[in-house]
DNA sequence: GCCGTTTTCGGCCCGACTGTTTTCAGTCG
């Protein structure tokens, strides 16, 4: 049974959590907390560091005690710590850990005096009333919990960046029309542009009479008033996303911004910066003593423990202080950045619009080339092309071509990575196209060995260009399947071919932290849109986000190259 | 439990809101 970095990283998580129950000290909490959040965003296997005879104490945040506990879960899959606590508390219990209004203490409390183990206890006792009548506990609470358990049911936790940036847009601008409001913007994880959102926090600057945050919690969307204070709201919308107001004044915009936007783990080391040099740092403002020094920008509030403004899709505390320091903080790539999409359907599969749809839109969006790459015969339910009908499409490709359509067709196929490794269409057809942009459709549940050895004998066909959505994922629907994407990137580094970031939003395939190492290896990654339709280029947005969370630059994406570099690149592969 | 050019002990980010507290604990972000 492999041990995935994740796995380990759940087990700390739990000892965390045990750890609260028992009210243990917050630091050593805080420890195991941080410990798990290093293995969760490492780009290697913690059983493969480990099986190097690497060192674990050399990761942040790990010392000799939990590369101890770290190393007995790779081997046993618990630790005898771990073990010890489960028998001292009910391990059932930290599930109520993740009710809101539910902390240790409340948790601890219903466990004592209850003897509530689970959410089902929970819900029973909410129901019958027992816990209004505890001290501590009040009506209210009652009957938030029972809300809570009651919408559980059918709730997803997180809400995917795209689907959130729905409502955000449309709250952004619903809150920038009260009087008295100055700036209004979306923080936290959806300004950091992570995959999936927990809920949305959102800062607005208003002069003290303004009547925004009454219209905030009148916002016709709004189904629940959770909080609702003079600087601070909370509510839940229809949809369930649950979002959160602050207001502060214009001086306090940046720092109030910074805070807001997170992640904890990069604020607290920010505050810490602060602290040395015998500042605060709160979110209205940076004080030496009761003085303000900065905060009405965000670069006020970096400049102030003397750095540059780092951008947000960096702030998750892994590395971007150092850089800062060093001066050597990545110029991200931006979605102007990108001269072209290698990556789009047409209605001859499974697309909504013709090619001349296609090109049009693309040109309007300032491409340059657009890479038209429809399925091969094997997704046939798709419709996917076989070499005749491929070889129909690239005629009709000259075709438009020859009318200079402003734009540049590149000739491609999304081609089928079959079981074997052995790519859906035969070298030849494949040999008279611009790009080959291959991909896993089937067979997700291939061995770890066999599926990594499947893709890179894929990757060894003599015309293979680009690994489409390398992982498989869907967010929230699918996990990536089992492979060795570490080797697939030092695979493409020797054979000079290319991984996409897919910008589809519930893909958004490469992750960040594959995107960073293809960086390091000097893989170039494609960021792509994938598009069904012609209102499908608005995804890239999302696939821009994922690279600068990568850390990605202009240089390390293939198609922010202009045409006249991009073919050689390309050529290099056929 | 981690960490260290103020080092091996003593710190470790900080404030708002809620409910039930009659002066503040618990939770959250």
């Amino acid at each position: 049974m492999p041990v995935h970095n994740a796995d380990i990283a759940a087990k700390l998580d739990e000892i965390a959590d045990l750890l609260e129950i028992e009210d243990a000290n917050p630091f050593r909490i805080r420890a195991y907390r941080n410990a798990a959040r290093t293995l969760r965003d490492l780009s290697r296997e913690v059983t493969s560091l480990l099986a190097q005879g690497e060192d674990l104490t050399e990761l942040p945040g790990i010392g000799k005690d939990l590369a101890g506990k770290i190393e007995d879960i790779v081997k046993t899959g618990t630790t005898p710590m771990l073990d010890e606590h489960r028998r001292a508390v009910p391990p059932t219990l930290v599930e109520l850990l993740k009710i809101p209004g539910l902390g240790p203490k409340r948790v601890k409390t219903l466990s004592r005096t209850l003897g509530i183990r689970t959410l089902k206890d929970l819900h029973h006792a909410a129901r019958t009333g027992r816990i209004s009548a505890l001290t501590g506990f009040g009506e209210k609470l009652e009957r938030q919990i029972l809300h809570e358990l009651e919408a559980r049911a059918g709730a997803e936790g997180r809400f995917k960046l795209a689907t959130a940036a729905q409502y955000a847009e449309a709250l952004v601008a619903y809150l920038k029309a009260s009087p008295g409001v100055g700036r209004v913007v979306a923080a936290g994880s959806y300004r950091r542009a992570r995959e999936t959102i927990g809920d949305l926090d959102i800062l607005a600057t208003a002069r003290a009479d303004s009547p925004v945050m009454d219209r905030f919690v009148s916002y016709d969307e709004v189904e629940a008033v959770l909080a609702h204070g003079g600087t601070k709201a909370t509510v839940r919308l229809a949809c369930k996303l649950q979002v959160d107001l602050r207001v502060v004044g214009e001086e306090s915009y940046g720092a109030a911004l910074q805070y807001f936007t997170g992640s904890k783990a990069h604020n607290i080391v920010l505050r810490q910066l602060a602290q040395q040099r015998g500042l605060k740092v709160n979110e209205y403002g940076v004080f030496k003593e009761e003085r303000r020094v900065a905060g009405q920008t965000e670069e006020s509030v970096y400049a102030a423990v003397g750095l540059p403004w780092i951008p947000p899709e960096l702030r998750e505390n892994r590395g971007e202080f150092d850089a800062a320091r060093e001066g050597r903080l990545p110029q991200l790539v931006q979605l102007g950045d990108l001269r072209g999409d290698l990556h789009a359907h047409t209605n001859a599969t499974d697309g909504r619009n013709n090619l001349t749809e296609m090109a049009r839109t693309a040109r309007a969006r300032g491409f340059e080339y657009l890479a038209i790459c429809d399925h091969s015969q094997r997704l046939a339910m798709t419709h996917g092309l076989d070499a005749k009908r491929l070889l129909a499409q690239l005629d009709e490709i000259d075709r438009l071509n020859e009318t200079k359509p402003g734009i540049t067709l590149l000739k491609g196929i999304e081609v089928d990575i079959l079981e074997d490794g052995r790519l859906d269409l035969p070298d030849g057809v494949l040999g008279r196209l611009d790009l080959v942009v291959a991909a896993v459709h089937s067979h997700f549940n291939l061995s770890r060995e066999r599926q990594t050895e499947r893709i890179l004998r894929a990757m060894d066909r003599p015309h293979f260009t680009i690994l489409a959505h390398p992982s498989g994922r869907l967010i929230q629907e699918r996990e990536p399947y089992d492979v060795d994407l570490p080797r697939l990137i030092r695979q493409a580094r020797e054979r000079q071919c290319f991984l996409e970031v897919n910008a589809h939003p519930e893909r958004l395939d490469l992750a960040d932290a594959y995107c960073r190492m293809a960086k390091e290896e000097g893989v170039l990654v494609s960021i792509n849109s994938d598009a069904h339709s012609v209102l499908d280029f608005e995804n890239l947005r999302f696939g821009v986000g994922q690279a600068r969370r990568g850390w990605l630059e202009p240089t390390d994406v293939l198609n922010s190259r202009p045409l006249s570099a991009l073919r050689p690149l390309l050529q290099r592969t056929m």
